[in-house]
DNA sequence: TTTTAGCACTCTCAAGGCGAGAGTGCTAAA
DNA sequence: TTTAGCACTCTCGCCTTGAGAGTGCTAAAA
């Protein structure tokens, strides 16, 4: 499909119009609001190329011209120019980003904070995570009687704590004891190296490794970390979404985990980290997003600790704007990680 | 203001109707749907009673009456009955806290589940805050260079990872070493304790103990411990919420960290433990929260370590249910908070 | 005194009709 | 190849209208 010059130039100002208005778009209105160096009547033709090659619809006989997913999509992958963004809006971000605390949890948090304001739509991010759990440190408190709390540290910073009730009540000393020999003897060790060293414990050693491991495998197998969400209202706002049954199917499908991370692992988890996945009307494959397009992009460490962010809302959305917000956003991220993060 | 035994009955039932059907309750279909051993008249009669009281009102003249707010205030004051939830609800609750695994986070996230998918609405669930940090256990551990991973464990199992850079390279041995030192010298200790301690360390453990009291002073500053929330999307499917500009301002006060804390800190953190407090209507101070009924409990050790959760939904809203699920839930999350995290 | 039957009245809601407005496609001229 | 002109189409808001549901009041019945 070749489009002429003066078709790109239109279809691009009606997506422009149409993102601004959420209308249906005419051609007289089209020729005078951006002082079209031609008539109605030439415009009214190239759109009716344009629909030919269904990158333009027709609510109706006789109303303006909405875009197709189909021309969305044309124009994202051709005729969206990356303007990146305003550095004043980027230095924004920045400073938010090195003000806050040292604290991934509070990175992520205000990323996807950012995400939200800055594109009025709702969005994601997950925590990074890595493909292969790799022990770093193991941490065993005794707190009553037979309980315990494990702190499970793993290479690249993931935490994860976890009560264990024993058969019999040990000693502080005792539980440090064996915590630390265990972080010495498996520091940078993966699962499988791990269970082979399970002889070398006793008995209570043993059945402290045994939670161990199945914790890291749990880990391991979970195909992202903690997700957070934002700006779920923002959608709301939106008027395709005026009759909230529409926008109850796109934003369950961010408040369900499980079809979240479908979601992800079918998508974006394919990308290299730096770039940009644009899901339009759901593609086809996904019902529950048909009203909706998703901005999604991979952060982190390539091959070792990856997260993935991303912004929900109308088709109809800025997709220069987000796309250049997503983007920045997941670098900013991306920087962070690798700094602070890595192996 | 005194109601006759046949003025409440019917009160009752008009809420009950609108609750079902979320339309405004007239005499003739009542007395039909009901079988009442009265003529329409009697109870149009009545409804003037209860409508002169303010307990009903009419949307417009000649329609039917539909409860106010105060309506409601006076059926969850008076006329709810303490059913309690059926045994094998209560059974299936149980079951699923129980076989799932032993982590805070996951039964937090898992009572704002059921809570979200009993009632039908939103639910939220703030993680077991204590209002003094104690401190139990610190953890150091070597990250990159100068970057290291300071993990706190509080008194009631409250953990906060934070990183850090310090001015130069330390090894291993030393951190831990000076962490050992730190978790001995300070277990039990408040912040003002841990503060008069700083002499005894040298130049980096007063570092990494100004850390430490600045990191345990915030914890102790938030009013809320982390925020769960669940079924946001349910609220969007109630009839009053089809405009979904109402949806939004109610959700908006969810998604707003500062202001839910806000809202909880005025309410059920008045509240004992046990107790439930049921906002109707915003009661004329939350603006957001007009259309929306609030049904709050607190959970946890009094005087130590306590959290909140909560349903939200529409005014309309089925209390009793809500109500005896709610206490049903937050007495599972105590008992599983004073078994496991307690002092 | 309380309850009920009957009746006139009110108000909403859905359906249908109508005109204005915006946009289109086509044709013929520039 | 572009443009002016024109007939045509379709939506949308507005109005009217009738059905339906509910009310309040009054007078009779219990």
């Amino acid at each position: 499909m070749q489009l002429t010059d003066r078709q790109k130039l239109i279809l691009t100002l009606i997506i422009h119009e149409h993102i601004r208005t959420a209308q249906p778009v005419g051609s007289k209105s089209l020729v005078e609001k951006y002082n079209l160096a031609m008539s109605s009547a030439t415009v009214r033709n190239e759109m009716s190329a344009l629909t030919d090659y269904a990158l333009l619809r027709q609510p109706h006989t006789s109303a303006g011209r909405v875009p197709t997913e189909e021309g969305y999509r044309f124009f994202v992958g051709n005729l969206v120019q990356k303007s990146g963004l305003p550095t004043n809006t980027r230095r924004t971000i920045t400073h938010q980003f090195y003000q806050s605390r040292q604290d991934i949890e509070q990175w992520l948090r205000l990323a996807a904070s950012v995400l939200a304001n800055q594109s009025q739509a709702a969005s994601l991010v997950t925590a990074p995570h890595a493909e292969k759990a790799i022990f770093k440190h193991l941490e065993l408190i005794a707190t009553r009687g037979r309980q315990l709390l494990m702190v499970l540290v793993l290479m690249g910073g993931e935490i994860r704590q976890q009560f264990i009730s024993l058969s019999e009540p040990v000693s502080q000393e005792r539980l440090s004891t064996i915590a630390a020999q265990i972080s010495n003897m498996c520091t940078r060790c993966d699962v499988e190296k791990i269970s082979r060293m399970r002889f070398q414990m006793d008995s209570l050693g043993k059945d402290i490794l045994d939670i161990l491991i199945a914790e890291m495998t749990l880990i391991q197998e979970s195909t992202t970390g903690e997700i957070y969400l934002d700006g779920m209202t923002n959608v709301l706002s939106e008027p395709e979404f005026a009759e909230s049954d529409e926008a109850r199917q796109a934003l369950h499908i961010l408040e369900e985990r499980s079809l979240l991370e479908s979601l992800l692992a079918s998508t974006v988890m394919n990308t290299d980290v730096g770039g940009i996945q644009v899901l339009i009307g759901g593609e086809g494959t996904w019902q529950e997003l048909r009203q909706c397009s998703i901005v999604l992009a991979r952060y982190g460490d390539p091959n070792t600790l990856t997260g993935s962010i991303g912004v929900l809302g109308p088709i109809r959305m800025p997709y220069d704007r987000t796309i250049s917000t997503v983007r920045f956003v997941a670098n900013v991220l991306s920087d962070l990680v690798t700094e602070t993060l890595a192996v």
